[in-house]
DNA sequence: CACCAGGCAAGCC
DNA sequence: GGCTTGCATGGT
């Protein structure tokens, strides 16, 4: 167990705002299924406590994981300045954060999402992760991390099918022939801009803007993108009074926020969704 | 039953 | 180029 300060994380929040599709609750905190290990999460006033599978590095990877070492406050105040909407719902979103998750797991993970509701997603990976990832027993429980990339690659679009992909599990496919296709593909995305990577990865097939912007966002910390689902259509349609299609929407909050929009539109999706 | 979900590609014009 | 339509599946 160990013990980390919190600063102003609320990490329940962050925990189910729809960027993590391995959270569970437990007892008085929860359990997330990271990529390399399990943990279990609890949060007190002034600190996190933290136990898990694989306590290697652990301080470091959480401070890495919710991203604690990032500058919200001077991010926030630039925002705030943009007008008074963003302004109030920044209030409301003390405390939130952009995750730092694995990103081969956001990769496959956000393809999966298209057009699909969290909980189903969820119990996708799970299955996904069950059939064909790593056994980890922690606290006399058994949990599976999310599959190398070497097993997904041995998987057929039939084996897909079976976990209820529909007719995503083409586009995994595609994007699994991508990675093995391109070896260094995903350290490439990393290295090169925003703009770059978004093209590169919409060159798959079943990737488009909203699901590399999430790609990016939650996988490689860029929070200069446009994860504009049906949330984000309605909530900034409905607070800025504006026209709810797509590019409408990606316009607008392309000129207002900026190198921040990835950020902004988070919580504008966080407050549309979850704090209804 | 219809409609929806962290959308997309393909097929029209 | 932009706009419309079909799509797998499970929940409400």
């Amino acid at each position: 167990m160990i013990k980390i300060l919190k600063k102003d994380l609320d990490l329940e929040s962050v925990l189910f705002s729809g960027q993590c599709f391995r959270v569970s609750k437990k007892d008085d905190g929860f359990i997330v299924i990271m990529h390399d290990r399990v943990i279990f999460i609890k949060e007190e006033i002034k600190y996190l406590f933290v136990e898990s599978s694989n306590e290697n590095n652990l301080e470091k990877i959480i401070i890495n994981f919710f991203d604690l070492n990032r500058d919200y406050e001077s991010i926030n105040n630039d925002l705030a300045k943009k007008d008074l909407i963003i302004k109030d719902i920044i209030c409301k979103c003390k405390g939130f954060k952009i995750l730092n998750q694995n990103s081969f797991e956001m990769f496959i993970s956000y393809i999966i999402s298209q057009n699909n509701n969290i909980k189903r997603i969820s119990n996708i990976i799970e299955k996904l992760s069950k059939n064909y990832g790593k056994k980890v027993i922690f606290k006399n429980n058994t949990y599976y991390l999310f599959p190398e990339k070497k097993e997904l690659y041995k998987l057929s679009e039939e084996k897909l099918n079976d976990l209820g992909l529909g007719y995503r599990s083409k586009y995994i496919i595609s994007a699994l022939n991508t990675l093995q296709n391109e070896k260094y593909y995903l350290e490439e995305i990393k290295k090169i801009s925003t703009k770059d990577a978004l093209i590169k990865l919409m060159k798959i097939n079943g990737i488009g803007l909203k699901v590399a912007s999430c790609i990016l966002l939650f996988g490689f910390g860029r929070l200069d993108v446009y994860p504009i689902d049906t949330w984000v259509k309605q909530t900034i349609s409905k607070f800025y009074n504006i026209k709810s299609d797509y590019n409408s929407i990606k316009n607008f909050t392309k000129n207002i926020f900026g190198d921040y929009c990835g950020l902004a539109i988070q919580y504008l999706y966080h407050t549309g969704r979850n704090l209804k």
